[in-house]
DNA sequence: TTTCTCTTATAAATTTATTTTATCACACCT
DNA sequence: AGGTGTGATAAAATAAATTTATAAGAGAAA
């Protein structure tokens, strides 16, 4: 079996055409033919039936088979390559989600400066599902994220660095601005303005809705929390934000939730396993597990 | 990067000399000098450090690197052969741990005698952990297993069949047997009888010790339930078995735990995700989700 | 120090594998 | 029937891996 043959096969099964993956692969199409026929007479089978009223082709199970462990192969391939050209250059690539990147990661910079981490980082700024994505691919080589449940991801090595409580942010000027806390329940008749899909607040949200039966208006969605800030301090509609986001300064009012099951916003220090950490690596996890985390020991080692 | 290479690395490795590895293979000694070659020029890097004061080998970062995904590489591609056999036998291998085997399983048994799948399955007998091993290795097909936390294991998937709890099982001649219910820290000064280390039972009644602050004395270990119980029948020694294995024939009284932080025995049907489900084996899935799964929507399909 | 042994590297020859070129065969369409 | 698109086949050419034979280096032993 060769890497070669599957990656020709694999292709195939996409494009549906001999001569077109030739072309892709600009080889010649009995190479294909020849590739397809090597794999045949390995595992002794018949991968595909071709022509067959012609324009697309049929997987046997076998194929079907095949197919899975070729896709499978040929990315730990591409993880690879990705790894190996990493490990030569001194930069970490790192993910960095926007609250986090703005009111949690900025505590351990000025300990990252000091040992000139900070200048090796090439920061991704992304939502956490997308950079979650990144770390599989191999796009990235550390990241910090958010997320409601613990990350049990494939192959991924999470340590959690803070558990934040998601709160209720209202005006001064709100008729809520003078309770300290309130039921979620009780806010089915508010207006709320809430953050866009990229952030995990929608789903925490959408949970909390199911749970508390209740289906109150989103009047604006934005990425940009500052903005979020200042419409829910003109009283133009109430908000949902993790403690994380909110400091002194924003002049608005957060109300805790007294639900007794709640989401909560976790942060955690993500890589993945397969990649060997270099020692600017290890240093730079270490360091945030030591300057962020406060469940230091709680390191959940996943995958094999 | 030909997997070929791959494995010659990883075997180089393991052996730390080129010519043991050259034997192993049986190749000529330079096929090994020059597939590490080819690896090192096609990553513009060097691997490992040979000689080195003799008899060891140094891997590099770069080579420590390679070696995980090698590793993983030569994994997939040993899967494959084996997914791919087994696609051309309609035999199931299926592993059944005792007790699922003895006392949980036959539920199905008609049902799937009916439709001739029983005559289909090749049953290995062995404790789930080297059950769940077998089938992440290729080894087996599905299996029935039992666990006291959710299987979310890489690359598996994971239906929960049964939720049962474990139970205090005594003799009627015990000081106990006129109890309906017991706390698990009245046990501490009892004598069990326990089953051995490839049941998940003293898992279990390790966790709950360890909750209660006790450390009940253990008198003797077995992996004979019908031993086990006709042991406690004679009141040698209590046990702590799940309700699973208990029947009205046995003779024994068995009393439920008060406890409000107590391990669950959960039975799931688990099957790799990279294996391709014949009709057959969808079958037999569907079949035995159907006879004996009480939360039959409740598929926990992890991984990818 | 010299010699022997164990180990890996190198070079040329050989063998094996893969690809290309050229051509054929088949199905479908008009 | 003839044209077109597509995959298969065979022989030739090319590319790649392996073997054979030998060299080079490091320890160990005389």
């Amino acid at each position: 079996m060769k890497i070669r043959d599957l990656t020709y096969f694999s292709k195939l099964v996409s494009l549906k055409n001999f001569t077109a993956v030739a072309d892709y692969f600009s080889v010649s199409q009995p190479a294909i033919t020849m590739a397809i026929k090597r794999l045949e007479d390995e595992f002794n089978t018949v991968l595909l039936h071709r022509d067959q009223s012609h324009q697309s082709i049929l997987l046997t199970p076998s194929g079907q088979q095949l197919l899975k462990h070729a896709n499978r192969i040929i990315d730990e391939a591409a993880l690879t390559n990705l790894d190996m050209a990493s490990l030569k250059t001194e930069q970490i690539r790192f993910g960095l989600p926007p609250i986090i990147g703005n009111y949690f990661f900025p505590k351990a910079a000025s300990q990252l400066a000091k040992t000139n981490l900070l200048d090796q980082l090439l920061v991704t700024e992304a939502g956490s599902s997308e950079l979650l994505a990144a770390l599989e691919n191999g796009k990235l080589d550390i990241a910090l994220l958010g997320s409601t449940h613990s990350l049990n991801n494939d192959g991924l090595s999470a340590t959690l660095l803070a558990k934040h409580h998601f709160k209720i942010i209202v005006s001064p000027r709100s008729h809520l601005a003078s309770l300290k806390k309130i039921a979620f329940q009780d806010l089915h008749n508010e207006k709320f303005i809430m953050q866009t899909e990229d952030f995990v607040h929608p789903t925490a949200f959408g949970a909390l809705n199911k749970i508390s039966c209740i289906d109150p208006q989103i009047i604006y969605k934005t990425g940009d929390i500052a903005l979020l800030k200042s419409m829910i301090h003109e009283n133009i509609g109430i908000g949902f934000l993790t403690e994380t986001a909110i400091t002194p300064q924003d002049d608005i009012i957060s109300l805790d939730l007294t639900d007794s099951f709640q989401p909560e916003f976790l942060i955690s220090l993500v890589f993945r396993q397969s990649q060997l950490l270099s020692q600017t690596k290890q240093n730079l996890i270490h360091q945030l597990t030591q300057s962020l985390g406060s469940y230091s020991s709680n390191t959940n080692q996943l995958g094999k």
